[in-house]
DNA sequence: ATATGAAGTAAGTGCTTACTCACTTTTGAA
DNA sequence: TTCAAAAGTGAGTAAGCACTTACTTCATAT
């Protein structure tokens, strides 16, 4: 028994015939495993066909072409799985932060939120990447519908907190682009390179804690 | 004659007889391109050998397998572009601020090295992301043999000037990884899914100065 | 001049790829 | 119970893949 086949992980019988929808989802989730691992040219239909316990043929009669089961992949993953989600959406302590001007609690809120996430769906990142590279759609719909979003909600913030005399004056979209990249890179550190943290290893909390203080001791006005 | 003294003139004559070590290296090259553009399996023997205008034969005849192809590009790339050569070599303005603790050029130096180093050669940068995701040995190699020296270095000035009393106490490898996730995630911004610059646009002049002053105000014990 | 060996290729090889077709099995509403 | 529609597949196909073979062309040392 292999049983690293997908369709085994949801507890279905073989024998068992599934309704149209269902055996579309099992294949959709397959396939993203498998495209997060080894890319869109490096995956074959028949790999996709086996581990998700099908025919190929089967495969066919759900997306009549490879590009087309890709292109339902992305669109499943944006909606369904939570990426649409902005990382302040149903972040009550980023949004109660914000109110009160605590302006550590908004960026360490923020960067935990989102190493979590990271964190919790390395094939969703390996995915972005290998879609951005390949130059799949995909990479230029996220930036602009969910990545470019983020600029223009904490690149608001600091343009607000900058006009209390807060922060300094830094074009706010380069604060961003800096704590984005601390947090983004930290994540593709750790799923990528050093993945057995022989160079850094250290908590989300840690990693939040020490970068929120970085960047917000980098943008304050000390009070003298 | 004066018409093939002609033909000697142009290195890049396809339809001259070439040595075989220059074929070699036409060959190397234009590998180089396809799979930094389209990654290795998105990459064909066969457009690799039309892009550098010879047979698929002779292809073969350099390089036994497409393997041992991309293993020598690897080597090549490593070895003869200047990536084997630390951002700190041949940068004597990085080396008097690290003399003079000049702390704002050090990381201003640094930064602008390494961003003007990463705009000049995209192709490896994506050669490297396609290599990480693919899980070749070269992004291993290249990250213990180069990457991780590069935590050393900065993290041993950043240790210096804490014991100085100049930098407050954070792990210096976290302040590494901060500094390094703004240099090269706006590199990674620029190259794959901010092209046209439409969020951010900025010289990377300005984004070594921002970059800089971010962090070390991060870090810096402010005198009081 | 000519022999030698390296540079170079046309035309394959067998295998894999994305995709199709003719067909069987199962389901569920009437 | 009946049966149309849906689920599912074995056995293909043509094109594409990495790689080979048997051969030709050409520079150069003798």
């Amino acid at each position: 028994m292999e049983g690293k086949d997908n369709h085994e992980l949801f507890a279905c019988d073989h024998s068992a015939r599934m309704t149209g929808d269902r055996r579309r989802e099992v294949i959709l989730e397959t396939a993203f495993n498998l495209f997060s691992k080894r890319g869109f040219s490096g995956t074959t239909t028949k790999d996709i066909a086996r581990s998700a316990g099908v025919s190929e043929a089967t495969v066919f009669k759900h997306f009549s072409t490879k590009d087309e089961l890709y292109a339902a992949l992305l669109d499943v993953k944006k909606c369904s799985e939570g990426h649409h989600r902005f990382p302040w959406e149903e972040n009550e302590s980023l949004i109660k932060a914000m109110n009160s001007n605590d302006d550590y609690g908004v960026f360490y809120s923020f960067a935990i939120r989102a190493l979590d996430k990271q964190q919790s769906d390395i094939s969703f990142m390996r995915m972005l990447f290998f879609s951005a590279l390949e130059e799949h759609e995909m990479a230029d719909r996220f930036y602009t519908e969910f990545v470019a979003k983020i600029y223009d909600f904490l690149g608001a913030y600091v343009k607000k907190r900058q006009k209390d005399g807060a922060f300094r004056k830094v074009a706010p979209k380069i604060v961003v682009r800096a704590f984005l990249g601390m947090l983004i890179h930290h994540s593709l550190n750790n799923i990528l390179w050093d993945k057995n943290r022989r160079v850094l290893d250290i908590s989300n909390e840690t990693a939040a804690k020490n970068f929120a203080e970085i960047l917000l001791r980098g943008i304050t006005l000390k009070a003298s």
